[in-house]
DNA sequence: GTTAGCACTCGGACAAAAAGAGTGCTAAAA
DNA sequence: TTTTAGCACTCTTTTTGTCCGAGTGCTAAC
């Protein structure tokens, strides 16, 4: 059903008005508040968008407040572009500047800027290993029957992992076989050496076979056991809002926001989309059922190599927020750029 | 001056229930619970006590709390030996069972173990990397003028740092220099190191005696900067206590919590100490007032390596904790010594 | 179709009253 | 002299009742 004009107005200055001061919203103050209809008029609609499913009210005397059905409607048709502030754009500009230590570093520093910024919570997916070219590959002996696989690629990110040797691969062999896989792999995206490597076995590799697929096999399964790829930043900022003034709920936010695997999940999955906004119980998470998350996904030549995001209540601030976060996305895109296109 | 026998009971025996209730401890209940005085009696004590400066009374008709003091003296010489119950140790010692992917990984799940089993707030001080053997270094070439210095010592950790490298230093030479260090100084602690190679240079090092130098001393600096060294575990467990019932106070505990260079600092400072109780305003960090600290250092072979320690309430079970740690510190030096034994 | 007016509802704030927990003191008991 | 029973007193917490105001829905007038 479509909502008329006038309807679509009042339920924007409701939205709007909750989201700044999270106490229902009478007619009376709106219509006080700059509206050209009276206030019996307002009631009147109010009444007509409760029923409609876009309004509720806490108890009879009380104001209404957005459902999620308005805060859906609100962020797909009616929010209006915020934009930030030059002081805001510097201070987020700055957080790219400075931080020219890999992309690891960035990505955290990301993640900072943008729980310091929306104050809500910000969560950054660690790009996927599997998208960087190889650069480097360093096995490096630790006791008998264990070494230290280290995977260096272009972006500066690197993955450690301890795997198991045979004990008749002694030192000299380790690194005969790290030479190896570097010359040939080299400026391979990692994710194509793992297949590409088994056929292509030959060489100094051959007499090896087993022990480089089992050591490939541990790589990526260490890649997928390692949780430390969600940054998370900003989980207490959530505590600043009436919504969890109750501390058994600001408990169990921030339970589920430290669920590094769900947040994994979440995110990986909004890594292919441009952006997504996901309102209360639309979230799949539990904990989660009571905020929005506004996620972004950042991409170098198209390709997507993750994700963000920002955690906050219903009522967060949906248009500012997704400034920012088209804001961070360009950003990011060039920082990114920046280190990956020395093929 | 000296209490007499009957003053220490019953103040242990308020301290042991205000730890367990949080509430006020009147003299009526004390009777009741199995003290062999009258409440009377109990409350002429107590009213000693007060003037003493053991006790508080948070008004007129409510009962006794016990004052930092009254917890100095329980902890010095109050305190009886608590014991785990097997489940618990078996629990415990599970967690130091699974874990062997190098040092980083089993103090990660100490921190954990240690949250999870006292319900408190766990920070583990990740051990001084100067302490441990060079087993490698490898210097990769990123872009033009960067380089990433992979540090590996016996423990199985790595450090990996971001340098800057003269222009006229192409990848073989990179490589040749991770080489030499490497021969040259393996098996060395790494904090020798840094001071002996600059008197050593010599051989293929010499011709980059600048270069060397500015690597060692950005590697040092990186250390000192990393503030990834302390884990912490659990920070969230403290809102299940009712002196955290109000989210402000939460608030700032998390905060003070998650300032990782205050943390550092005292961690560092537990180092030396066995084993350190830290209560209330004793505590330097402002945020720390109302909490207690109970830290031990971890040591292999004599020498303090790191330390770990738990935050709580001032209430919190001291004898347990003590004894969790105790426990902790046994396991924690039988895996560490198995990492480091092999020189 | 819009608005003014009005009766009605309900929660929040406030005050007074009641309940409860615990104390200090005194006087009796040991 | 030490311990304890008893009691009046204090102060907090809980309960109860009242009032106020914000906001509503409905009706009738504009």
């Amino acid at each position: 059903m479509e909502l008329d004009s006038r309807k679509l107005q009042i339920l924007r200055a409701i939205v709007d008005e909750y989201i700044l001061s999270a106490t229902p919203v009478g007619s009376k103050s709106l219509s006080q508040g700059g509206m050209k209809w009276s206030s019996a008029t307002i009631r009147n609609e109010m009444a007509d968008l409760e029923t409609l499913g876009y309004l509720a009210q806490p108890h009879t005397s009380a104001g209404r407040i957005p459902s999620e059905k308005a805060y859906r409607l609100y962020v797909d048709q009616m929010m209006q572009r915020a934009h930030l502030s030059d002081e805001e754009s510097r201070l987020l500009y700055g957080y790219f500047r400075d931080h020219v230590h890999g992309i690891d570093a960035v990505l955290r520093s990301t993640a900072k800027a943008l729980s310091e910024i929306t104050h809500y919570t910000a969560l950054v997916l660690m790009p996927d290993i599997g998208v960087n070219r190889l650069r480097h590959l360093q096995l490096v002996p630790l006791t008998v029957g264990k070494a230290l696989a280290i995977v260096v690629t272009d972006a500066g990110v690197s993955q450690n992992t301890v795997i198991d040797v045979p004990e008749d691969v002694g030192p000299e062999e380790l690194d005969r076989i790290s030479k190896a896989i570097t010359a040939r792999f080299s400026d391979r995206r990692m994710s194509t050496v793992s297949s590409a490597l088994v056929r292509e076995l030959g060489g100094e590799l051959s007499a090896r076979a087993d022990f480089v697929e089992s050591l490939l096999s541990t790589l990526c399964e260490n890649q997928a056991r390692d949780r430390r790829m969600v940054e998370l930043s900003g989980a207490t900022n959530m505590l600043e809002y009436p919504e969890y003034s109750d501390v058994s709920k600001a408990r169990t936010f921030l339970a589920t926001v430290e669920q590094k695997d769900d947040m994994y999940r979440m995110l990986k999955k909004a890594s292919n989309m441009e952006f997504t906004v996901t309102i209360g119980s639309e979230n799949e998470q539990e904990g989660l059922r009571d905020c929005s998350v506004v996620t972004a996904s950042y991409r170098v030549n198209g390709t997507p190599l993750g994700s963000f995001g920002v955690i906050g209540p219903t009522r967060m601030d949906y248009a500012r927020v997704l400034t920012i976060l088209k804001n961070v996305q360009t950003n990011l895109g060039t920082v990114l750029q920046s280190f990956l296109k020395e093929e």
